[in-house]
DNA sequence: ATGACTCCCAGTGGGAGA
């Protein structure tokens, strides 16, 4: 069984790649970040023709989530309950028996700023909530564009990115802090290529000088982690002529015990 | 060079993203 995250940048846009992507990586469930779509014009019809399920949030512009899967996906919900809050940002489902949290967390702009403060109780509130689910649901997988370079191994300029958005010791902690209910960050299972990246900016060639961040992430509960067999980034949709600035991160489990 | 690109809504420019 295989999930991924991908966050497409404008599914308006990214539509084509994302079905040409899906028939080469034919995932058993997938969550999408910035689909910038309200839903009445959400493509569910191309999707379900690809061989999907979809629910979607969404909203114009900005943000928007949605979450495929192969198999019906069932108990969803839209954001966080009890946090008020007017972005589309997260999408939870279960699949298969394990239950998908589906993030798109708060980019935060620069320390210090009113999106950062929102981003730090953003990221308290979902905290809380991963906290409640993974009670009810063991088998529990947190991905998406979390927007936080764990480590200085994740940025490709740790000096020149130090202290600077992403890559702040309080958002270090708030990683840290999800970490500390047990989840595991699935990519550091496993041996990597160095300088492995989800994202990269749109300028400077940056793709091509293979200068980037890896922001976007799948963490694992502990009855879960024993299943996961590989973690993987594939750089291939970032190649395209028109791309998202991020890839895709893929998780493959093995059956249940 | 605190910009470079791409998206969106706008409307021939500007904000936001990361």
């Amino acid at each position: 069984m295989q999930f991924a995250t991908w966050n497409v940048n404008s599914l308006a846009v990214r539509l084509p790649q994302l079905l040409d992507w899906l028939q080469a990586q034919p995932v058993d469930a997938l969550v999408l970040q910035e689909t910038k779509l309200t839903d009445d014009k959400f493509p569910y019809a191309e999707i379900e023709a690809a061989g999907y399920q979809v629910s979607f949030f969404g909203q114009k512009t900005y943000n928007g989530v949605a979450l495929l899967s192969r198999e019906p996906h069932e108990d969803v919900v839209m954001n966080i309950p009890g946090f008020a809050d007017t972005q589309a940002r997260v999408i939870t489902a279960t699949v298969n028996g394990v239950r998908v949290v589906g993030g798109y967390f708060p980019n935060g702009q620069a320390p210090g700023s009113e999106k950062f403060a929102y981003k730090m109780a953003w990221l308290d509130a979902l905290r809380a909530f991963v906290a409640t689910e993974l009670a009810q649901h063991p088998q529990l997988v947190l991905m998406g564009d979390f927007n936080i370079a764990p480590e200085d191994r994740d940025v490709y300029d740790p000096v020149a990115w130090a202290g600077q958005i992403h890559c702040t010791p309080e958002e270090r902690a708030q990683f840290q802090a999800l970490q500390a209910l047990g989840l595991v960050d699935a990519f550091r299972l496993f041996e990597q290529p160095p300088k492995s990246w989800s994202w990269w900016d749109y300028r400077n060639l940056a793709f091509r000088k293979n200068q980037g961040l890896r922001i976007d992430h799948i963490l694992v509960s502990p009855a879960l982690q024993g299943r996961v067999s590989a973690c993987t980034i594939d750089k291939l949709p970032r190649k395209n002529e028109r791309p998202s600035d991020h890839a895709p991160v893929l998780l493959t489990l093995g059956d249940p015990a």
